[in-house]
DNA sequence: AGCGTATATTTACGCTGTAAATATGATAGA
DNA sequence: TCTATCATATTTACAGCGTAAATATACGCT
């Protein structure tokens, strides 16, 4: 009976994320993760502080993993790259955005909020002052998070197996083309097949409506 | 001693959307809300099936008062309006957004559907074909989604009395210039006052946008 | 050998949603 | 008026949650 070796922080991370990746966010219990290392629940809290320190470091993990841009590129360039690759970081986790949209988790590190700096260092390049900046950056974390919740929402499965796209579906199909016309012609289109794809349309709208106000902003065009 | 007039279901959702008002979404529970209408727990359930049907019965309600754009107005007038009216209907009750962003919550009545099919109409007169409409309601309910989550989060009471805004205050002051330079640059100017006219900024930005890409589709400009 | 230290477990508390059984009290019929 | 019915409210109970506190275990070091 050898021992085995201990647990640590990461560790206790890792399998977060995985479960968390499994279950969705209501499923990370303490209890589960620990029984997924082999361990009790309170065995966690030498290693971790709390329920939100785990939250946090998978935020933070997730937000550390998100690919910068190249500086020498040109401002639009930049903010389209960096906006893009946090989301697809985020979404690899969808947890995260979930923790942070319901404010449980907050991504700590100085390492986390590299990509922003960027964001925010590509803006003032673009000629925008401090209010304007704040102003896109709210606009660009806004879209990158609303299309990731959007996106995640119904479709985890349910308890009993049954896909909530299935009961999706037998809702929308009692949709009355009378009353909802417009909602009702829609809807065969209406299941986005590339979230991702829709994502980068929406950006590159923004991005576009940005240049336009900081070539006026500056007169140069 | 008189006996009280009975419970029933719009009662109980009024004083839900109260108690989740003051104490957020996850201070809204079933003992909780119970003690406000003076009765136990239990008793709710005559009038309401579970918690999910309360948090749906609520997103209903607060869906089902967005005020209706003028059908007679331009299209871009009725995108603008119509989105428009849903954030401030949702800025009004956090917890909504909220619900629906972790999947605790759907509407589900038709009436709640109304201001997505004037929107769809609109995009659909605008000239833009299912895939776009769809991709466009996306980007729309993306922005009002995350915009009011993100400045939603991060202002609400701790246990202790003490704000989450001194705490990210504290938090934000040790930012080091020299390692998130545009970031601490930028840091007097990122706490938004009016989180609205942010909002609508980049609104106006993404109907503009739309406006362009429903010319050049139609070939019309 | 024995002590200190890091790690893991046990037990317990107050909170959660809600199933099931019970109690209460107003109303309708005889 | 007495009683049966029925909607409503309460009580009790259970499994789950996060985590504080006390306890147990086992390793490295002197």
């Amino acid at each position: 009976m050898t021992r085995r070796e201990p647990l640590n922080r990461e560790k206790v991370l890792d399998a977060a994320l995985a479960l968390a990746g499994e279950e969705g966010l209501k499923g990370l219990s303490m209890r589960k993760l620990a029984k997924t290392l082999g361990v009790e629940a309170m065995a966690l809290y030498n290693h971790v502080r709390n329920k939100t320190d785990i939250l946090d470091g998978i935020a933070e993990r997730v937000y550390s993993g998100i690919e910068r841009a190249d500086p020498a590129s040109p401002w639009q360039e930049r903010v389209r790259v960096t906006v893009l690759n946090t989301y697809r970081a985020l979404a690899r986790h969808p947890v995260v955005p979930m923790a942070l949209a319901t404010d449980e988790a907050n991504p700590n590190s100085v390492r986390a909020l590299l990509p922003t700096d960027d964001l925010i260092g590509a803006l003032y390049e673009a000629g925008f002052d401090g209010d304007e900046v704040r102003q896109t950056l709210g606009a660009l974390n806004s879209l990158v998070f609303g299309s990731l919740l959007l996106t995640t929402i119904g479709f985890t499965l349910d308890r009993d197996g049954e896909a909530e796209q299935e009961k999706r579906d037998r809702y929308l199909r009692r949709v009355d083309p009378a009353v909802l016309p417009n909602f009702s012609r829609a809807l065969p289109a209406l299941s986005a097949v590339e979230p991702e794809r829709d994502f980068i349309k929406a950006l590159d709208i923004l991005v576009d409506g940005l240049t336009s106000a900081a070539a006026s902003g500056r007169g140069t065009a």
